[in-house]
DNA sequence: GTCAAGTATCTCGATTTCGAGATAATTTCT
DNA sequence: AGAAATTATCTCGAAATCGAGATACTTGAC
């Protein structure tokens, strides 16, 4: 057992409330979505394709917050529930271009709103001006984050 | 596809950049903790009984916010390995103890610091008083949060 | 143009995590 | 005291995620 270095280190700090807010925000999130029979993951894949259309598997990846591999399990998952279809790309041919089938886009066009409406709830413990407030010091934190990560990861 | 509904909805963009930085900054915590051949739950698990000394295991639990089952699973490598061990409690019988084995001691206070500086550096995109704000935004928003779901959850 | 390096996707096995539920002990209520 | 509800831990099977690496294609350097 040991004593606190110097009573409170801001950073460290940080990184434990930021990981329980994520958590707590986040089973929010994973509860709404529960209701839709849906796991969090393909939740994001089918939001990210209604909102922005078909998109090549890499850039669902990279908002969807996990590795390529399991970016592929979720996509079979969803295409085998015939709720999302594969479709080659023509300009590049390592690329595979996703998008809702119709069936797809009734789901989500029905799921959404009542699960923006869980995550607004979720994060209403802050009043509207700490939440721009905590959108600007989250997003400096992540980018910059993410930028020291490329620093170092790249092969 | 559909467009914005108000062009910037704050709750849902806050949501967005919480788990954005959150993915960022456990990556860096997940690279440091790799470099020592341990996952982040495990280490999660030294670390608090590196602070808090013995503990239930269900206090254990809260802490590295993962499910009870998780918990079993990683304590068991970590007794396997030699670093913890489990102890029954004289006054409650449901509960296990844990604490550090001398072996578990001496590899946390070896491996501590330099992740503790590895996530200083991680969080350092924001200057201190960011950081200061950062914490109490945050914190606010974890508590609300899980305030909010115990008033659903209990069954 | 060719070759090296980089990028996109997928496969496969291993690891981690979860969820439901079993068991046992404690606490609360009546 | 006794029943009911709560709490702590663990078991077990299923699901999600990862990491390493294979393959195919594209881009950039020379």
């Amino acid at each position: 057992m040991k004593q606190s270095p110097s009573r409170v280190d801001v950073p460290l700090q940080l990184w434990v409330v930021l990981a329980r807010a994520f958590d707590a925000v986040e089973r929010h999130s994973r509860a709404s979505i529960a209701r839709f029979e849906l796991g969090t993951t393909e939740f994001g894949v089918l939001e990210v394709l209604y909102h922005k259309g078909e998109l090549p598997v890499c850039d669902v990846q990279r908002r969807i917050l996990v590795e390529s591999s399991s970016t592929t399990y979720v996509v079979d998952k969803l295409v085998k529930r015939g709720l999302v279809r594969r479709r080659h790309s023509g300009s590049d041919r390592r690329v595979v271009l996703l998008a809702l089938t119709p069936a797809g886009r009734r789901l989500i066009r029905r799921i959404f709103p009542p699960h923006a409406h869980a995550m607004r709830r979720a994060v209403a413990a802050l009043p509207p001006s700490d939440q721009a407030r905590a959108v600007r010091l989250l997003r400096a934190l992540g980018l910059g984050a993410a930028k020291r990560l490329e620093a170092k990861e790249p092969v």
